[in-house]
DNA sequence: GGGCGCTGTCATCTG
DNA sequence: CTCAGATGACAGCGC
């Protein structure tokens, strides 16, 4: 049980040093607890604040510190004390390194010794020393007694005993894990009402650990307990752990000066997480994190530097296929934002990729690399598309903004002739057809990202016409661009990036008037889209609208039916009220042993029970509806010849 | 011939 | 300031 903590917090250490190194910090309780959004710290400048944790307002709590978690000051402190014990660990693997491993919750021994006190990690830095010391001190004094569960502010994970009597205890503690994420997630809402002894645990500093795992205030082993489902599933991970470890270990010895490269798409790794159950033997179990570098991808996973991991908890695989029917259980607990912000971060050396895995990659898209799963980003990628037999070979849209390569083809025309239009070919309108099928937005098209229906709609408009061209249907603008002589058509004209559109008037010499005739084109057709998709929207709106309005109708209609349906009921309550209070009137005597008189009282029923007789006013209602029995009360204070009880009795018809 | 819908265009505003 | 887009208003055209 040494070995294990020993070589699961160093995997742990290590693999947050990675993720530090390229200044992404991961709480990995976050996962466990299946609530909150992962951690992400990302290192933005003093600016930079934590995110979604409680257990950072803890740590600034835990030292004796009111500060605000989000403090520049104190974030760039946490993290350069952080960064620096974890090199400093990694120099020396023996070393528990306290900041990051956190602190580790011993069982407490029955007599009620130190040994079980949990490591405050929270300290100064001047501590660690001490820390460390107490980390192996401890370890030696609690091998023999069984390691129950290791807490880490960072990476929160647990280990059963091997010892089975311990077994409960362990669970307990589990348990009270658990339920510390619970309150903690009750927390967040109303932090100063919750039971006290689990927000302390949850809380606590490094001392209050040691008060509250020593004291009585830990609930009695319980027998038979069972552990929630994700933890049984996560303990599960660890049954051959012990023989997984040596040759982990020995992998990253092997593979410590290199450890992970970089090149590695974490997007697509984010995406393909947990296929081990493909490529893996199944007597290999699915490790927790799983950093698998790229060129090692193609290799046995065991090979792999992420294999050297000893307690690898992600799946990070840079080529993993994406038909993944049986993810890792861990892999179910990660939440896929932590990758999208590693993927956020600019971890150069793009340029490095593999090219065998570019070719793996091509291999397995189907789709174009570049094309976005929204449809509405596809224009781009289709109109610079390899895909495009025309744009395979020009690089008229190779850059980013799609306008360099065009204007070095531009700049070589010398003329208004063919070999313009042989560089404007590249963004003609046709090679946009076949990409812009499954857009449905209004954008207004645009050679460049613009997506539209009608932009389809004119696109194909324009290859009909190109196919059906006569003379008298082109449009006026359309034979002033003719008449010009420029070899593009007004839809290009219009179509073309602005850029492209510029160095067109600048490369072809034209004149002032016909640089205005060229921009009124131009902004024709635009303003000619933009106002067939005005229509269509507003058309929209106006269907909406009418569907809102019929279902606010069938719902007006309902609700004068309940209206109706309530107001009979309410006439047949009153009324058969009204007979009663004839019935139990003519029952009563008054002092003088005469029967009431229906017509001169009335019954009330007040909420607490008591039925009063009151006298009917000249403005009360023999209907006696709601507002009229309030007034009617009101009116009759003090004037109530009888309180009844439902003691009252028939025989004597007095009131008790 | 007038009404209506569609379309193109202009002017203006906004981001 | 320029540009693109949105939108109201107007005019032309066909039914």
């Amino acid at each position: 049980m040494h070995h294990m903590k020993k070589y699961f917090t160093e995997g742990l250490i290590q693999f947050t040093i990675l993720l530090s190194l390229i200044g992404v910090r991961v709480d990995v309780d976050s996962y466990f607890s299946g609530y909150f959004s992962p951690l992400i710290e990302t290192d933005g400048g003093p600016s930079s604040a934590f995110i979604q944790t409680p257990f950072h307002h803890y740590r600034d709590t835990a030292a004796g510190h009111q500060v605000h978690p989000k403090c520049p000051e104190l974030d760039y402190f946490f993290t350069s004390r952080r960064l620096l014990n974890e090199v400093r660990a990694l120099g020396s693997p023996a070393r528990f390194p306290t900041r990051v491993s956190a602190w580790l919750v011993h069982l407490v021994p029955d007599d009620g010794s130190d040994a079980g006190e949990p490591l405050d990690l929270s300290g100064d830095p001047d501590d660690e020393e001490i820390d460390a010391d107490n980390h192996r001190e401890e370890d030696d004094h609690t091998t023999g007694e069984g390691f129950g569960l290791s807490v880490s502010q960072d990476c929160t994970v647990s280990r059963p005993s091997c010892a089975a009597g311990e077994l409960s205890k362990e669970e307990t503690l589990l348990n009270r894990v658990n339920e510390e994420e619970e309150v903690v997630k009750e927390e967040r809402g109303r932090e100063d009402t919750s039971p006290a002894s689990l927000n302390q645990l949850t809380q606590s500093s490094a001392l209050e650990q040691e008060d509250l795992l020593g004291s009585s205030s830990l609930p009695p082993p319980l027998s038979g307990l069972e552990l929630p489902p994700r933890w049984q599933d996560f303990l599960s991970e660890f049954d051959d752990f012990d023989s997984m470890v040596p040759q982990r270990m020995s992998d990253l010895e092997a593979e410590l000066p290199n450890p992970i490269s970089y090149d590695v798409s974490l997007q697509d790794a984010m995406v393909s997480r947990g296929d081990s159950a493909n490529g893996r033997p199944a007597s290999s179990r699915t490790p927790l994190f799983h950093l698998e570098s790229t060129n090692s991808s193609h290799s046995d996973p065991s090979q792999s530097s992420a294999g050297a991991l000893p307690s690898s908890l992600f799946c990070l695989s840079g080529n993993s296929s994406r038909n993944n029917t049986s993810p890792s259980q861990m892999g179910g607990y990660l939440d896929e934002a932590v990758f999208e912000h590693i993927n956020m971060l600019d971890l150069g050396n793009l340029d490095t990729i593999d090219p065998q895995m570019l070719d793996g990659m091509e291999g397995d898209m189907d789709t174009p690399w570049l094309e976005d799963s929204d449809s509405g980003l596809s224009l781009e990628s289709s109109s610079r598309s390899p895909a495009s037999p025309s744009a395979s070979s020009d690089s008229f849209c190779d850059d980013e903004g799609g306008a360099t390569g065009y204007s070095s083809e531009v700049e070589s025309l010398s003329s208004k002739g063919g070999a313009c239009a042989a560089a404007y070919r590249d963004w003609s309108p046709v090679n946009l057809v076949e990409y812009i099928w499954h857009d449905h937005t209004y954008s207004t098209p645009q050679a460049q990202n613009s997506t539209s229906s009608s932009w389809f709609t004119a696109i194909k408009q324009e290859v009909m016409s190109e196919d059906e061209a006569e003379p008298e249907e082109m449009s006026r603008d359309e034979r002033r661009v003719q008449a010009l002589g420029l070899p593009f058509s007004a839809f290009q004209i219009v179509n073309m990036p602005v850029e492209n559109f510029l160095e067109l008037m600048d490369s072809q010499n034209l004149s002032g008037s016909e640089v205005m005739l060229l921009r009124d084109i131009r902004r024709r057709g635009k303003n000619k889209l933009a106002a067939q998709n005005c229509r269509k929207r507003k058309l929209d709106t106006i269907l909406t609208l009418q569907g809102e309005v019929e279902g606010l109708s069938v719902q007006r209609d309902a609700l004068l039916r309940q209206r109706s349906h309530t107001a009979k009921a309410l006439s047949a309550a009153a009324e058969r009220f009204e007979t009663l209070s004839r019935t139990v009137l003519g029952q009563l005597r008054d002092e003088y042993g005469h029967p009431l008189n229906p017509e001169h009282y009335t019954l009330h029923c007040s909420a607490n029970g008591r039925v009063m007789v009151q006298p009917r006013t000249n403005t009360a209602s023999r209907t006696m509806t709601g507002r009229k029995t309030v007034r009617n009360t009101h009116g009759s204070i003090g004037v109530a010849l009888f309180t009844c009880r439902r003691e009252c009795t028939k025989n004597t018809g007095r009131c008790v």
